[in-house]
Parts: structure tokens; C-alpha cells; sequence
DNA sequence: TCTGGCACTCTGTGTTCCCGAGTGCCAAGT
DNA sequence: ACTTGGCACTCGGGAACACAGAGTGCCAGA
């Protein structure tokens, strides 16, 4: 069905459209490809392919474009991710070691993938459920107020403010901070609420009414919004490449935090790369534009995933190991905060 | 040399190139508006306009165009700040509300400015130099390293992890951060330089080494980057418009903070409205936009700045009024929590 | 199965042409 | 001293058109 040679065809066409941007003929890839065959015998491959929806002309007589079936057949079988140089390896290593705190971090690494690739960078903060407690703070603001301050193995600190039922005195907090912080240290969060659930009735009964409050708000930092916290950066990069769908499409779908999260997608475990190609994703205002995945972690855990995202028409080989060496990168870095 | 008459053509050419975007005619003017006199009149006070730099025309035998020298004029002398709808009132009071941290009110501020102008919205996080220490909290990861977390009364939450320069058992930290919170409670963060200045010296001897490296990176805490901070979007917003220059280079702008806190301005006083008309901004690469901003801040203190981004050719009045109206709301918002 | 040749089909570009909107100026009117 | 209608002039932008060039499909021959 598909011979080597015809594969071989794919290839040449994706890289050659990929470089210059524009449809390739058959003349053009016997010229810069040395398949040893002539344009016409081309031709006929490129028939087959575009039979098989691998490729496409815009227009009768015009040269051949990849489809997505065709990209993904590339990336899938016909491309080797191209490892970095060692200029850019340390690039990013001396570019992220400076980071002093996860904003940082997050925030380095964003600008670092967007240069490396020249794309959207989009990094998602540690995932909460993922980490563990490394302590609880609870700050008297006043007689009737606390801030609750979580702070977690991956360096991720969230906080809220409490109103209390009734007054409370520091000495209180006090105890009631430490009895927290004894069970829940090292707690992986995942499992805090079970740890927590019979708490207060550990407690005396004059205590039991201000930790429930407190303990109700501590859930639903853990559960809400925070959960997935995202940032994103290189947003100029959308201004040369033009998208069939024009940029407005993707400037919204960056600004909806919920999309992006899905597009990032679903754990496949460690370094593993997720490439989306153009319709493969989720949201129609994509169409168009690929998103290159992985995730990232210390040690053996995925705590989030990072990647790119740009016009479906992109150097695949060169994104995919940008993305995952920073990935990499950004595992170690953690790792060792 | 300007009177009132041809004050009021500029105001009509102005009003009509934002709402068509097509340079305006003497024809079209003299339909529209009823200004009483024939479309020769308002040539020759066109031609006047043109004369003294107010006005210019794309090419020879076009309608005429506001420059942007017209706009300032209109923005300073001829157009009323139009205050927001009743509707819209209530939308920036519920939408702002349920906000739980700083954090979140900043996000949500951004998007509702973004939705109100349909511009760009950047909005800077409140000052640090401008807020007073709430709580200092030092705790404990391992035996030679601790995190610092600072916590403003604005609700901002600063952290730093600090490597120590020897082995520290948790009661030493306890007591420190005693001394610490004892003297820096409420003050001013401006005046925790000198407020800790002679603070080593009061410890016994052989917490001062640690003591002195923890205040050392808190002084950088409060120096460095995590000054200005600010947050940004709407950028889909953008992609309508065309701007002169092209979108990349206001793109660009946007992902450098730096210019950011520029453009948005020095402090005028509170509720003062700051409009920076095209070439007036101190960044080439925004010729061709505007930006529109004012100071926020709970009582009578402003704490930093809020404001839009938007093509030169935008909607002065309504911009200006919802950037104040937002930039009021916020400080009530912060002053209440 | 490959190759060269050939006729055919498009798109993009350059040219020309013309319409219309808009201007500037002038002379006449109030 | 302004204002106004008239008029000639200037360009930009769109429509019509032709044309070169790239690319294709197909076929017959190696």
C-alpha cells in the first residue's frame, strides 16, 4: 500500500512545506531530495498519497500539501526527534538555574520553551493533588480573621483568608497550627482529606466549631480552581506564522485556562511526548495549530505537563526535543528546591 | 486661531473615524453632524486642521484622519468621560466579588477591564513598597533551610526559600521569627530596612549569622523583581484591529514587563486618568496605539496602577470611563479585605 | 515499473482602465 | 469678511484582461 518509497515522498514533502511554507511539486522535490527517481514516477506516488488523504492540493495544479493524517503519519513513523545542541542545553540550564522561587521557575521556563521554539509556550504550575504538605501556616489577621497558608513539596504556596465563627485567641491558633501540621506533614495532598476528616473531634469541644471552619476552607483550596494553574508566554511568535483560522481563535483558546488545561491533555506518564495535530484537538477554535506535550516531574512522578503550541505546519522534530529536554530540565530543577 | 467651530469638526472627525474606521470626508461630516454650514466651509476648516498638524489625510484626495496631536486635543478639551451604565455598574461589583484571594481579584479585574474596553487590559499588582508587613513566617524545610513567607496587608503573599549557613534546630527559628514579627508587625515595608537594620546586633551571639542571612534575603524580597509585578490579557482583543506597525510589536511589549510598568506611568494621584496617545509613548514599538491608565488603591493611598491598551483610533470617553469606574471598584475590593 | 513528453488547468501577477470620493480654489452671494 | 456652489484635478481601489509559470494527469515507450 504504502512502499518505502512513497513514505520517503511524505517525508521530503512535509520537510520541504515546512521549510519554505508553500505547496511542493514534483519538480522541486526530485531537485532538492535525491530520491532517484524522476518527477514523473513522483507524481504518481504523490497520487497515491493524496488517495490515502496523506496529502492534499489546495487548488488542481498547484503542489502537494500534508494533510493532518499526513503529519501525524510523519511524526508518528517517518521523523527522530532532534536532540538539542549543547549551546542550548546550556542555555537552559543557566537560564533556569537562577529561578529563587516556583513563579519563577514557571515563569523562566515559559520564556525558555517560547525562545527555544519559537512557538506559545504554555507551562502548567506543579498539580496540587500531586504534591505533599510540607506546612500548614495559620496567621492571626485579627480576632476574627485567620490566613490559611499551604505550602507544598514543589515549592507551591497558596493561601486564604478565613472568617472565623467566633473570636479566637493566638494561643489557640498556636495549638491548633501545631496539631495540623503533626498530621498533615508530609501528607501527600491526594490524602489530606481523609487524614483531616475525624480532626475536630480529636479536639476539645470549645475548638471543634473554628477548625471545621478552617479545615472546610483548607478542602477547598484543595479541590477548586487552583487545581490547575497555568501560565503562558511568546504570544508574539503567533504574529509571523498566519493560521487558516486567523490568530483571534487561538488568543481566545489561550485565555480560557479550561481549554488549555485539556490541551495539554492527560498524563501518558514521564517524558512521554503528546503531539496534537490540528483537528485532533478538542476545541475548534484550533483548527490549524498543533500542540506539542509532555510531562514534566521529579523523580518518578508527573506533577504537570508543559509544551507549545503553533501553526500545524511546524518543525516537529525540532519542537518535540525542545519540549522534551526542558521538560527534563524542569524535573531536575524542581527536584532539587 | 481655533474657534469653536472648528473645535467642533474635529470632534465630529473624530467621532466618526472611531465608529467607521474610513478616513471621513467633508461631505460625510456636514450629513451627519448638523453643523449648520455647507461641506466647503468644513473644507476650509479641515484645510486649517490639516495646517496647524491636528489633521492628516493618507493620501492626496482621501478624507481626513485625527493625528496624533488631533486626539489629544479631542482627549483633553472636547470629550466628556462617559460613565458606565447602571448595568454595567452592577457587573463589575458581582464579578469582582467573589474573588477569595489577591490573586484572583487581579485576574478577574484584567478580564473585566478586557470585556468593558475591549482592549488590552494590564493591571499591576499592588505595590510592595507601598504596603506594610501583615506577617513575616519562617518555616522550617530541613536543618539548614528554611522558607521566608511574607504576607502584606494587601493580601500579597511573597516567598523565598534561604539556604542557612549552619545547622538550625526549629526552636531557634520559632524564636526568631518572634523577634521578627515583634518588631516588623505593621510596619511599613518601605521602613523594614531600617526597622531591621540594627536588629542582629539585639539577638544573642549565636543566632546572628543565621539571623543575618534570612534578613538579607528578605531585603531582597523587597527590592527586586517581585516589585512590579503585573498581569495582562485580552490580547484576542487585538486581533481585530489592525494597528499600524503590525500586532507583533505590541505583542512583544506586552511580554516585557518592564516596558509594561513604563507605559503605564508614574503616579499622578488617585483616580487621575493618564492617556498616552500613540507617539507620546516612550516605546517604538507601539506607535499606533494608545493606553489609557489610572492608579488604584484602598483609602488614600495608591498602591499601583490599572489600565488598556488599544489602537490610537479608539473610543476615548467610553475607554476612560471604564477604566476608572474598574480602577475605583478594585480599591474598595482591597480596602475590604 | 519507470520515464519523458505533452496537453491542460489553474493561480498569481502585472497592466490598463475607469469610477468615484474628495480636495483646493475661485468667483459670486449674503 | 464669511460662506457657498461650481468646477477641474488627483488618486486610490476595483474590475477586466492577458499572460507566464508551475504543476498535474495521462500515455506510450523503454
Amino acid at each position: 500500500m504504502l512502499d518505502d518509497r512513497k513514505l520517503a515522498v511524505l517525508r521530503a514533502i512535509v520537510e520541504d512545506y515546512v521549510s519554505t511554507n508553500e505547496p511542493v511539486g514534483s519538480k522541486a522535490l526530485a531537485d532538492r531530495h535525491n530520491l532517484g527517481v524522476s518527477p514523473a514516477t513522483i507524481r504518481n506516488d504523490m497520487a497515491a498519497l493524496e488517495e490515502q488523504g496523506y496529502i492534499a492540493q489546495p487548488h488542481t495544479s498547484a503542489g502537494r500539501v500534508p494533510t493532518d493524517k499526513g503529519y501525524r503519519l510523519f511524526v508518528d513513523r517517518l521523523s527522530q526527534i532532534k536532540p538539542l545542541s549543547s549551546a542550548e542545553r546550556r542555555a537552559i540550564e543557566t537560564f533556569l538555574a537562577g529561578a529563587v522561587d516556583l513563579d519563577e521557575i514557571v515563569m523562566r521556563t515559559v520564556r525558555l520553551l517560547a525562545q527555544l521554539t519559537r512557538q506559545v509556550a504554555v507551562v502548567q504550575y506543579p498539580s496540587l493533588t500531586r504534591s505533599s504538605v510540607r506546612h500548614v501556616e495559620i496567621v492571626p489577621l485579627s480576632d476574627r480573621r485567620v490566613m490559611l497558608v499551604l505550602i507544598t513539596n514543589t515549592g507551591r504556596v497558596e493561601q486564604r483568608v478565613v472568617d472565623l465563627p467566633e473570636d479566637v485567641a493566638d494561643d489557640r491558633i498556636a495549638n491548633l497550627r501545631g496539631v495540623l501540621n503533626g498530621c498533615l506533614d508530609g501528607c501527600g495532598l491526594s490524602n489530606v482529606p481523609d487524614t483531616i476528616a475525624d480532626l475536630p473531634e480529636r479536639l476539645p469541644q470549645e475548638d471543634r466549631q473554628v477548625a471545621a471552619t478552617i479545615l472546610s476552607v483548607l478542602l477547598e483550596t484543595l479541590v477548586e480552581r487552583h487545581e490547575e494553574k497555568i501560565a503562558f508566554g511568546g504570544t508574539a511568535n503567533l504574529a509571523g506564522a498566519d493560521f487558516s483560522v486567523g490568530l483571534r481563535g487561538v488568543l481566545e483558546a489561550l485565555e480560557e485556562q479550561v481549554v488549555l488545561i485539556r490541551l495539554l491533555g492527560e498524563t501518558h506518564g514521564m517524558s512521554e511526548l503528546t503531539v496534537r495535530i490540528g483537528s485532533e484537538n478538542p476545541y475548534s477554535g484550533l483548527r490549524g495549530t498543533s500542540i506539542v506535550a509532555a510531562g514534566y516531574g521529579s523523580g518518578d512522578r508527573e506533577l504537570a505537563r508543559l509544551g507549545v503550541l503553533g501553526p500545524t505546519r511546524m518543525d516537529y522534530p525540532v519542537t518535540m526535543g525542545a519540549v522534551r529536554a526542558v521538560a527534563r530540565y524542569v524535573g531536575q530543577i524542581l527536584a532539587g528546591s
